[in-house]
DNA sequence: TATTAATTGGAACGGCGTTCCATGAATGTC
DNA sequence: GACATTCATGGAACGCCGTTCCAATTAATA
């Protein structure tokens, strides 16, 4: 069983197809991901694509697998185990951020090895915290579940907007009909309309991240 | 401009649809609601339907509408702030829980009436706990990132499995395979198994939330 | 060289969301 | 009461989707 030589110059292999998959995830959202502009882009047919993968959600997931496992690739993560996971769940926020589509396929497939290596960075920097052993898997499952369910809403957010309108115009739009709101029936988000328009998502994501740590490290 | 009379003796309306959409979704996941089998549920044609509802969009929009909006209809919340917050959050892990499909949508209309609802309830809490000013924004935004997101992400493990299996056969399928992982390369998720296949998913969403609220009431 | 197995690419299938339109029932006008 | 108009219906048709099928082509093997 020799390695094979190429059929075509550019030969399909799952790779190729997966990497094409990207870039038209990228560039058209998730509706712009189907099977004839994929084999339109790899100068071939479709069934020459279904020989590599098993269906969409194959292709789907490996195009996640490849996002996640790229974003943590060669990362030297902090020594500190509090910053090294604010390192890690940024990374993994910026990589949502910028494939929007990766938000809503992560939840998807939880127990694929890029996950897996993500819960146990996770989990060995608690250890290093000195979370009692009783409180680790509420720690880290609350850390999980914020991680992905906070990149996966913003990300969420991000698909809703149109590709070229201007992200602080609709929040200002937003933040603007709070400010308008029933004093007596919405109090408390009429305050929040300006925080709401002045936020950056990175920070707003890494607050709430230190919230949590702060509560976890509240466990003695 | 009187009120209509009925054309037929089951007229149709936005409500009829929705309320059958729902059933066609709890029934059959989200792959089960098409304009085809909602116009056979109905006894009538697509383009009837598309007279009352703008497109499927607007339809699953209206359906989670509706099922958030009775999840937390007649709802004497706690007098304590912190059990509210509690109950409220569980009231929406619960509906989400029993309708799964919900989950990938809430985060498709973050500024509907019933998610304005939602987040005032927990920012009124947040200020009846005495949460400084200045913390609010952060406060408020990780609790309703977290719930949202963990919910969500329950929902979309709910939906991995074929609808008959057998959740805790499942749940304990993956424990062993954590189990035999090996000790030098995940030390830490190895001994997650046990926690993993004993754990309940409410006792655990509502454990992460605690922490959050451990984490919020050490800002003074 | 002859045979077999690995790949390719495009045609075809059934189902989807959506649009179009002919039909009919209720309403408003005289 | 007759007629025009508006509201509402339901089914046919359109274009696109994921997927399957298969004849044709190329590399590997005997």
């Amino acid at each position: 069983m020799t390695k094979r030589t190429e059929r075509r110059a550019d030969a399909l292999s799952k790779e190729r197809i997966v990497a094409a998959a990207i870039l038209l995830l990228d560039a058209e959202g998730e509706g712009g991901l189907t099977f004839r502009a994929l084999a339109a882009r790899l100068a071939t047919g479709s069934g020459a694509i279904y020989w590599h993968i098993a269906d969409k959600g194959d292709l789907l997931a490996a195009a996640t697998d490849s996002i996640i496992t790229q974003a943590l690739a060669g990362v030297a993560l902090d020594l500190d185990p509090r910053q090294g996971i604010r390192t890690l769940a940024l990374r993994l926020f910026d990589a949502i951020d910028a494939h929007p589509w990766v938000g809503a396929q992560v939840s998807r497939e939880p127990w694929q090895p890029a996950m897996l290596r993500i819960f146990e960075e996770i989990g060995g920097r608690l250890m290093a915290l000195g979370v009692p052993r009783r409180a680790w898997f509420d720690a880290w499952s609350v850390l999980v579940n914020y991680i992905f369910g906070a990149a996966g809403q913003n990300a969420a957010n991000a698909r809703l907007q149109a590709p070229d309108t201007d992200r602080s115009a609709a929040l200002a739009a937003i933040a603007a009909r709070w400010a308008r709101l029933d004093p007596v029936d919405y109090p408390f988000l009429r305050q929040l309309a300006v925080p709401l328009r002045d936020h950056d998502d990175r920070d707003q994501f890494l607050a709430g991240l230190d919230l949590i740590l702060a509560g976890i490290g509240t466990v003695r």
